[in-house]
Formats: structure tokens, C-alpha cells, sequence
DNA sequence: GACGCCTGAATTGCATGCAATTTGACGGCC
DNA sequence: GGCCGTCAAATTGCATGCAATTCAGGCGTC
């Protein structure tokens, strides 16, 4: 397999693409949690490059919105709510159903067998970590797109299904994606087949069933956003006192 | 109407924010042509700050598709392959039949009284240059995708309809945007009746003939890939001899 | 006359420095 | 004991400087 040159849109310059793959990655594998603080120099400093650099590669990352960057504060690891999570879900069917639309039929042999061998990946790792599972189901979509050949869908198939990758760690319950390795077999089959029709709806039933065992519940379980989760609880009363929010604005 | 605090994403440091919307504009808009040079310093000098942060505007618009950046070389504005071109339209078509069908029946007064207000500034502006009439017709599109409150849905439907409008700068031939007003008007008039399928199908066959007008062939008219028009008459004879294409290259 | 090389000017790649802002912690006050 | 103002440390915003690369035009050669 070539080593798909440097994703072209931008990263190209090759010392900020390094950083925003190794950000990106270790986000999607929930090594850096949603609200994890990524101050410009500690990052210049990792990774052997100055603030520059950093602060370039921060920008491109908060482009695709898996980083927030505050004027004059330091950047997050971005904190979706989950209106947007249910968006980019939103989102993505639409534009993975035109990935596999326009792969139907079209598979060559190489293709085919490299997507099978992909998803014989997920399965090997299902007793591993659930970061790498996740991270693998996420590349499947990923590789799915490449073999369109079309740049700009692959741009936003990635940039999507990483948004998703996020709010999954946010909301969802663990061992979620579990059963959707048979999903992604049977989405092969249906391309090799070439059932236009079919690979659409089950692409389709699958993210939706991806985003109903996560999306479950409009209220975070593992919430960061604490302002907004006891926003209803801000007039509460403690013993008849009124209890001052301040003190947990500061925990923030 | 709130001032809608800076799109959020990136360009919020508003230095870079004021000069990626600039380009933008310029770009879609033809005062800068597919291929026109942006040099960081001189971009830098016109807008009154440092290269620094001309670079980092230029790396935005690169990831929006808009700018390619290649290494050690002036940036330049896109210009995108046929190819492209219909992968995009193909891809905001989806997208914004997502936004007329979450918009469907549930514009508020204001809502329907802007749209309305909109179209009619694209009517005074027929008389006007075509580029005017080409950019109201690109932020109708925006203005519908900012009412749908998803702030993901806004930045992909604007970046690509940016997309699409710098395509058709290139690939479309004069006053192929006219009868796209009444196609607006028919959206807002199913929009406001709720009817979804319908107005799912009124936005798809208007994009659809957008991108037919422009996109007839797959030759470029006016070309400014030099280079790829070129490519089949590379070995091509001239009166025996072989041309030389290095003079050719140099134009470019 | 056209091609190719070679050199100065232009331009980008990147790091660093300084000013401005935020952070968070300490001490005083109610 | 808890709240608020003040101040040093940390951090970003931005400009500038230097090295490396590319660009453009002139010269010599075929």
C-alpha cells in the first residue's frame, strides 16, 4: 500500500501534520480526555518543535473541531455537547451513505481484500483495550472513503467520524461498539454484491445504531461540563441555605 | 438578531479572522482567480499585521479547500479539478438537503421575513456583477444552514458551497446563476408549508441543475492548470518537432 | 534562436523575544 | 470560616530575525 502522501488539504508542511496526527490519535484513543488542557510550549517541547509549530497545528485541530481554543487561554481538547454530537452523527450517515454509494460494485480485489483484512484487525483486537477498538472501527469508516477517491469526501468523512470518535468517549457507555464488527462485514458483502439500495441502508442502520447505544441519554453521564450540568441546580438550596456556585465555577 | 460571535471554530483570534474572510470573499467573488499568488508578507503588509499571522489565515483556508499550500512556494488560490468539483457538489448536495429537512415547517417569522429579505437583495442585484449575484447566491444557502442552530452543519455547508462557488468561477460559463432566484423562492415558499420530502427535492434539483450548467464538461473552458490541459498534447508533434513544454511550464 | 546553467532577489520555515492577558494563591477583611 | 482584592507565575498574541529554499533573469553555449 503507498504511503498515502501527507493528506494534502493541509498538515503538509509535515512537522505540524506529525502533531496533528499524534493529537488526533491520542484523543480518539481517549488518551487525552475531553477538557484535557494543551498549553502551546509543553507541546513544542514534546514533540521538538517551537510554540510555532504547536500553535499552528492547535489551529488546524480546532478547525476540524476536536480542539476548542479560547482567545488568550489555554487550548482544550474540545467537550462536545450532545446536541452537536447528535449533528455530526447527523452528519455523518449522510455522508457515508454517499461513500458507499459510490463504492458499490466498484470494490477491485485489492480493495476488498484490504477492508476484509481491516476489519480481521477488529476482531483480534476485541480483547484489547477499547480505546484501540474504537480507534479501528473508526478507521474502517476512514478507509471506506479513501477508496472513493475523492478528497474532499475523505476530508470530511475523517473529520466527522473523529467528532463522533469524541462524544463516544463522552457519552456513551463502555463495550458499546462491540457488535459492530459483524456490521462492517456485512456492509463488505453488500459492496462486493453491489446493491446500491442495500449497502446505503445498512450503512445507514448501522451509524444510527452506533449513535442510539451512545446517544442514549441528552444528559452526560461523565459530564466535564459542569457549569451546564448544574445549571438547573444552580438555586438549589442546602439546609436552607442558598448554596454559592462559585466554588465549583472554581473546580472547573 | 444576536452578532453571531465569530464562527466559533478557528479565526476567533479575529486578526486571522478578518483576513480569512477577506480572502474569502475575494476568492468567491473572482477578484482573486484560481491560481492568483498570496504571498505571506504581502497579505501581511495589506492587512497591517505580521506574516505570522497571514501565514496562519492561509493554513485556515488551505483546510477549508479554498488555498493550496506547498512547500517552500507562494500559497496560491485552489483550483480544483473537474473531478473535484463534481465530488463537491455531490457532497453539499446531501448536506443541505440534511438542512432543509431539519428546517422544514419550523422557520420562525423572523426567519422566513430574512430569507425573504435575502432573496430579494439577489433580485436588486441582477443588474449588478456577476459576481455579486453568484456570492448572495452561495450566502442564501449559508443563511439557511446558520438556521438550523448546528454549528457543525454551518461550517460544512459554507465550506463547501465556497467550494462549489470557486468551481464555478472556473468551469461555468457566463450568467449560468440567473434562474437560480426563483428556485429560492419555491424552497422558502415548501419550507414555509413544512412539506419535507418535498423541499428535500426542490433543493436537490436546484443544486443538481446548478452543477449541470456549470458542469457540462469535463474540459475546463477557461483553464488555468496549464499543465494538466497540456498533459495529452505533451508528446503532441509541431511540424515534426517535439514541442518543448518547459517554456509553457514557466508561464505557468 | 532556443536551451541550460548560474547567481542575486524574493519567499517561505521556523525559532525566539517582548508585551498583554489569564491563572491561582496568598493575605486581609467581614 | 468564607469572601474578595492584589500580585507573581504561567501562558498566549504577535512581530521579528536568520537559515534554507525557490524564483527570475542574464549569460554562455550549442
Amino acid at each position: 500500500m503507498a504511503p498515502r502522501a501527507a493528506s494534502k488539504t493541509a498538515e503538509s508542511s509535515d512537522k505540524v501534520g506529525v502533531i496533528c496526527r499524534a493529537l488526533r490519535r491520542a484523543i480518539i484513543e481517549q488518551a487525552l480526555e475531553p477538557g484535557a488542557k494543551l498549553p502551546e510550549d509543553s507541546l513544542g517541547e514534546r514533540f521538538g518543535v517551537s510554540r510555532t509549530i504547536a500553535r499552528h497545528a492547535l489551529g488546524q485541530l480546532a478547525a476540524e473541531g476536536l480542539v476548542e481554543l479560547r482567545r488568550n487561554r489555554i487550548a482544550v481538547v474540545a467537550t462536545p455537547s450532545w446536541q452537536e454530537a447528535r449533528d455530526a452523527f447527523d452528519i455523518r450517515i449522510e455522508l457515508e451513505r454517499l461513500v458507499v454509494r459510490q463504492l458499490a460494485g466498484k470494490l477491485t480485489k485489492n480493495q476488498i481484500a484490504e477492508l476484509t483484512a481491516h476489519v480481521d484487525a477488529e476482531d483480534r483486537a476485541r480483547d484489547g483495550s477499547d480505546a484501540v477498538s474504537i480507534r479501528l472501527a473508526t478507521e474502517f469508516h476512514i478507509l471506506l472513503a479513501h477508496m472513493t477517491n475523492s478528497p474532499i469526501l475523505v476530508r470530511y468523512v475523517s473529520e466527522v467520524a473523529y467528532r463522533c470518535c469524541l462524544t463516544l468517549s463522552l457519552y456513551s457507555r463502555p463495550h458499546s461498539s462491540e457488535c459492530a464488527i459483524n456490521e462492517h462485514r456485512a456492509i463488505i458483502a453488500a459492496l462486493v454484491k453491489g446493491d446500491e439500495a442495500k449497502v446505503m441502508g445498512l450503512m445507514h442502520s448501522h451509524l444510527d445504531s452506533v449513535a442510539n447505544r451512545a446517544l442514549v441519554a441528552p444528559a452526560p453521564q461523565r459530564g466535564r461540563d459542569l457549569l451546564e450540568i448544574l445549571a438547573p441546580y444552580a438555586e438549589e438550596r442546602d439546609g436552607g441555605r442558598v448554596v454559592k456556585l462559585s466554588k465549583v465555577v472554581r473546580a472547573r
